[in-house]
DNA sequence: CACCAAATGTCCCGATCGGTATATTCATGC
DNA sequence: GCATGAATATACCGATCGGGACATTTGGTG
């Protein structure tokens, strides 16, 4: 629960299907392509940021930086 | 007041400074280029995940995911 | 003026990304 | 158990872009 790519990927689908949305329908909505958020949501780490923003901002998420080990409550549950 | 790549760059900034480090310092400690530590500072918005994280990681910061409108204190003011 | 930190331009290699077809996984129904 | 359909994962290709190193320039300061 660090902030490592797998991490994120996770909360992008938890936040995804919480919104009843297919891959390919976020990415459509995120301006981005399927691939890009199949490999997301799986924790490629070399993904680009303002892709991987795009798609946040599409599901109502946003990133933060803090202090390592200040994890807050379940973002996207 | 979002997550744009300008915060970030900013926190990195404020970080990096809070500590007493060059450019050429954090990044070698980050292993990545001075030349991309500018532009993340910059916030350049197409930077890849894994250096951005390798820097934060360096500085002791960490990446979250949140709901928007959801930030805190600043992490290093 | 010299010095230090920072920003920028160029060159070049390598990796990412997008679209599609295909495989694989998953859930559900018969 | 097996078939059916949907969602998701992977491979290929080509085009684009990131980022490392170097040198240079700019800006601030003693």
């Amino acid at each position: 629960m660090h902030s490592p790519p797998e991490t994120i990927g996770q909360a992008v689908r938890t936040a995804r299907k919480g919104m009843g949305l297919t891959q390919p329908e976020l990415a459509a909505a995120a301006g981005v392509g399927v691939r890009f958020l199949v490999e997301l949501e799986r924790g490629k780490p070399t993904v680009r940021l303002d892709r991987m923003l795009a798609v946040l901002d599409a599901l109502g998420l946003e990133l933060q930086v803090g202090p390592r080990g200040h994890n807050h409550a379940g973002p996207a549950r």
